[in-house]
DNA sequence: ATTCGGACGGCC
DNA sequence: GCCGTCCGAATT
């Protein structure tokens, strides 16, 4: 057959063992269209298939090559640096291209594509930099770096206050301009729709309208695609997004900035489950831009990346933050000793935490976040209220499947059963976590005071400065205009105990969003914990130190050989399965087995294996993974399996 | 001799 | 996944 010569597809299949370009003959007619990039249509195994043309060669080692069926449109949507990052995201998490690729591109929309593009204009410069990198020490240094067209990575540790020096915002835009100063394309990424919003309306404050785009996944397919096309074709150098954003083919990019590592909605709900905080750094890496991942709170996952060096710590510290911060107190209130008699439920509520909101709603509104009941509970322990952990990782211990006893999520069952590390108690219960009483409480305790509440479904907007008293759950705290005069943070312990690998991270995270909110120590600000004085994340929130807490947090994961300190890698599946690919499995030495166990009651059910080894050896695990699922894919072996690599929570 | 079907290998 | 082919058993 006459041909242009051979284009390499990566085609669309979910079969791992088919994991590789396939050549197909590009015809004279398809010759300009079939450029790097397009998407096209191929039969493959006598199905249409679609694909990406991730090469175009002279010739192929293969005889007999089919045509292309079709390029879909010139356009190249699978830039060849977005097609490497696919590449590397999928081998990190033993994922396959096509998984990946799914969350780089997204749907054509012929409409949008075929529409005259709209003007972008260049954005202003000129404008003055917000500064709130200038409060912190090498913060100007980040910012001169960029300017420079060099590629630093940094840490930067946000002071949970409303403006200047907490004003993230300001200092990603400032990140962005110096590096469109220098001529390169920045990338700015927050978690949720909010942040989204709030970004981008400072951009166009700041840069002009129409000189960025947002990347939305919910805006619809064609508000997305045209968002992603401006991107593509170079129109806008700045792009604002969400998860997905983070494959956003930018051309020249310079930095990627992240808002937030800590929060779940980074971790994609697909397969291979990639997080954006990985893909992120993998992108900076490869693309050699510049990387700034920045939060009020530290994830054990930055931490590790500070301690090896790879990014460059700025923040304030302790001293520094607590002088710009609001005043941070603890309540010890012992509700462990309250959990024992549900009936004292009043005096959960300590007298102090009415005297903060009395003493608050002379000066504005104040926020009360109460935990939400629905955390699935861990065990106490029936004698003194200590909280059951596993005697072998220190994670807390939930009720096992089947009400066979306290168990531990990645160790399994206790063996020879559980004593209270505490006490020698063998009994346990779970505890009970209250709300709409305390809502109540707070409606009787001040008359005549507005009380409103906001949650998860019932999310409130942003307060005026009227006195007002706010009850939230974590994570829907409504942002008060010119900040919270107090906030009171609730049962403490709820929130430790949630039996996640990260609950304490994910305590600290949300104390510090919510002193974020109230007003600095000098305009009165006032945060107070109700919790345990010696409970080393409430004493990382009065010290308003993050850092110190993630080094700690990071210890103990070394110890318990858990992420980021390990490679840990979940397999799930029917039981019989598991044991099937256990055999199978080529290990390295060094790697750690357990499981696998019942997450149901059917011994011959779902079940879990964990495999874990040390850094160094993680490649050659995930690797070893990854052969065992095309083998298993080849051979079409029954049985559906899910694999995470590092996974978040289990 | 012919047809049917299930298993298996390859997919460009 | 799905298609094609190959081989063995059942059917005429």
């Amino acid at each position: 057959m006459e041909s242009a010569g051979v284009a390499r597809v990566a085609v669309e299949v979910p079969l791992a063992n088919l994991d590789r370009p396939f050549d197909y003959l590009v015809t004279p007619d398809q010759a300009a269209d079939a450029v790097v990039g397009a998407r096209v249509r191929v039969r493959f195994a006598g199905r249409q298939r679609g694909g990406f043309i991730l090469e175009r060669v002279a010739a192929s080692e293969h005889a007999d090559l089919l045509p292309l069926h079709a390029v879909v449109s010139p356009e190249p949507v699978l830039t060849p640096a977005v097609a490497e990052l696919v590449r590397r995201v999928a081998d990190h998490y033993a994922g396959s291209f096509a998984d990946v690729v799914r969350l780089a591109v997204p749907p054509r929309h012929g409409l949008t594509e075929k529409a005259v593009p709209p003007v972008h204009p260049v954005p202003d410069l000129t404008g003055t930099p917000a500064g709130s990198l200038a409060h912190y020490p090498g913060g100007p240094g980040l910012v001169r770096a960029l300017a420079q067209g060099r590629a630093p990575r940094a840490a930067w540790t946000v002071v949970p206050r409303p403006d200047g020096a907490g004003d993230w915002m300001g200092g990603f835009l400032d990140a962005a301009a110096a590096t469109l100063a220098a001529g390169r394309g920045a990338l700015l990424l927050v978690p949720d729709a909010t942040d989204l919003a709030g970004l981008a309306e400072r951009a166009r404050l700041r840069f002009g309208a129409g000189s960025f785009v947002a990347l939305a996944a919910d805006a619809g397919p064609a508000a997305r695609y045209r968002a992603f096309l401006a991107a593509l074709r170079g129109q806008v150098q700045l792009v604002l997004g969400n998860r997905s954003a983070g494959f956003a083919p930018v051309a020249n990019l310079g930095l990627i900035a992240l808002w937030d590592d800590g929060d779940d909605s980074w971790a994609d709900a697909r397969a291979p489950y990639p997080h954006a905080r990985e893909v992120a750094a993998l992108r900076a890496h490869s693309e050699g831009a510049a990387l700034l991942l920045a939060a009020r709170s530290r994830t054990a996952e930055v931490q590790s990346l500070v301690a090896a060096d790879w990014l460059r710590p700025i923040q304030l510290g302790p001293a520094g933050t607590r002088a710009a911060a609001a005043l941070v107190r603890v309540s010890g209130a012992t509700d462990l000793a309250l959990d024992r008699d549900p009936q004292a439920r009043a005096a959960r509520v300590p007298h102090e935490v009415f005297e903060v909101v009395r003493l608050g709603l002379a000066a504005g509104p104040v926020l009360v976040q109460v935990p939400r009941a629905g955390y699935r509970p861990v065990l106490v322990c029936a004698g003194c209220g200590a909280e059951a952990r596993c005697p072998r990782c220190r994670q807390p211990l939930l009720e096992a499947a089947g009400g066979t006893g306290p168990g531990c999520r990645w160790c399994g069952p206790v063996v020879g059963g559980w004593a209270c590390a505490e006490c020698g108690r063998r009994r346990w219960r779970a505890p009970v976590v209250g709300v709409q009483r305390t809502t109540e409480e707070f409606g009787r305790a001040f008359p005549g005071v507005r009380v409103v509440s906001s949650s998860g479904e019932a999310r409130l907007g942003e307060l005026d400065d009227r006195p007002a008293i706010v009850l939230a759950t974590p994570g829907a705290e409504p942002s008060a205009r010119f900040g919270y005069a107090a906030a009171v943070l609730l049962d403490s312990a709820a929130l430790l105990r949630r039996p996640e690998l990260r609950a304490d991270e994910e305590a600290l995270r949300r104390w510090l969003a919510v002193t974020a909110l109230v007003r600095a120590a000098e305009e009165g600000g006032t945060v107070l914990l109700v919790g345990d004085p010696g409970d080393r994340t409430v004493q990382a929130l009065v010290r308003l130190d993050p850092v110190g807490h993630a080094e700690r947090e990071l210890a103990d994961r070394r110890a318990a050989g858990f992420p980021p300190a390990a490679k840990l890698v979940t397999i799930e599946g029917d039981q019989p399965v598991l044991h099937e690919v256990l055999r199978a499995l080529a290990l390295p030495e060094p790697v750690v087995v357990q499981g696998p166990f019942a997450t149901g009651t059917d011994p011959d059910g779902p079940g879990r294996l964990t495999l874990r080894c040390d850094l160094p050896h993680g490649p050659a695990l995930v690797g070893s993974v990854r052969t065992l699922l095309s083998m298993r894919s080849a051979a079409k072996a029954e049985g559906a399996l899910r694999v995470r690599v590092d996974p978040q929570v289990v």
